[in-house]
DNA sequence: CAATTAAGTCTTGAAATAAGACTAAGTCAA
DNA sequence: TTGACTTAGTCTTATTTCAAGACTTAATTG
């Protein structure tokens, strides 16, 4: 499969992998996410060639998860901001951070904390369910067919 | 930078990034999650190149996200099972899923939902504060140094 | 004994990446 | 008004990774 077949995919998650699952993408969000905005900014902190920034950071304009935006009009320079869109990956970003700190962080903890302005507290992330509240995992979970799925798209596995 | 070196970075999403950051394995954790478990059912689910998906398969074993089980002894055959570490990415995959679900669905709705087995509802994440339990979103997170940084690498843009 | 199954390995051509030099257009300082 | 600097890229080349699918090994089934 290329990687741009997955677009097409009736997978929600491929979907998702098609717009933010190369090697640099979430990477570059991470900077998004800690307020870097410019060209210059994302390549020196990331180390990633500008060749393929450039490519990156149009891939995510198209996309809709970043907007370029005029900051300057002369010399014209824009900056890169995260849309609603974009913002919207959150739980994605912190979801790794924090399985990253439970299985990588070193002997004096995670590199980054997270504070919740509302309550002021450092947090972890608990993925609740929307309808009743309680925390949810993936033993809890069972998928089932949707309204878009298509026929003879889901066998058997998912019957039990 | 090479890929491999993001493991040594002090970023817990860098450091998750260099485990299931890869184009593929995340599709490969999809179909795990689904219960597939075998070579020849990801090879074919995926469309993947036999030669990655082994490199894949022998990645995510190596860091302990899936573990190699023997389920027949002749001929010698083993399936791959999501370990614990395994099973704690499901915040990402979930997320993932739903952001593609929001963005991407087609005019029928999602492809596959998701049934929370203790409340009996289809739902969605929602990703809550571990101290408040009150949903969070990146506006109302402030990312600030943790025991494990290291001095000089957090500058004046998480200062504000 | 021939076909099949499972879990890979190997080969080859195509595509993507890393590293860094180079460019364009305008600004600033002397 | 020249020379250094800034920003946001583009271009080049060598290296690395990937896609596609044929092939392998060991046991099993008909």
């Amino acid at each position: 499969m290329k990687w741009q077949e997955l677009e097409q995919e009736n997978c929600s998650l491929a979907r998702a992998m098609a717009v933010v699952g190369d090697r640099w993408t979430l990477l570059v969000l991470r900077e998004a996410f800690l307020r870097v905005r410019r060209f210059d900014d994302f390549q020196e902190r990331l180390g990633i060639a500008r060749r393929v920034l450039t490519e990156r950071l149009k891939h995510l304009v198209d996309h809709g998860v970043l907007e370029k935006v005029v900051y300057s009009q002369t010399p014209l320079r824009h900056e890169y901001r995260l849309t609603e869109k974009g913002l919207g990956l959150y739980p994605v970003i912190i979801g790794l951070v924090h399985w990253g700190d439970a299985h990588y962080a070193g002997k004096k903890g995670p590199p980054l904390l997270h504070r919740h302005k509302a309550c002021g507290h450092d947090f972890r992330s608990v993925v609740t369910c929307s309808e009743c509240g309680e925390p949810v995992d993936a033993r809890s979970v069972t998928p089932h067919p949707g309204p878009g799925a298509r026929a003879g798209e889901w066998d058997e596995r998912l019957t039990d």
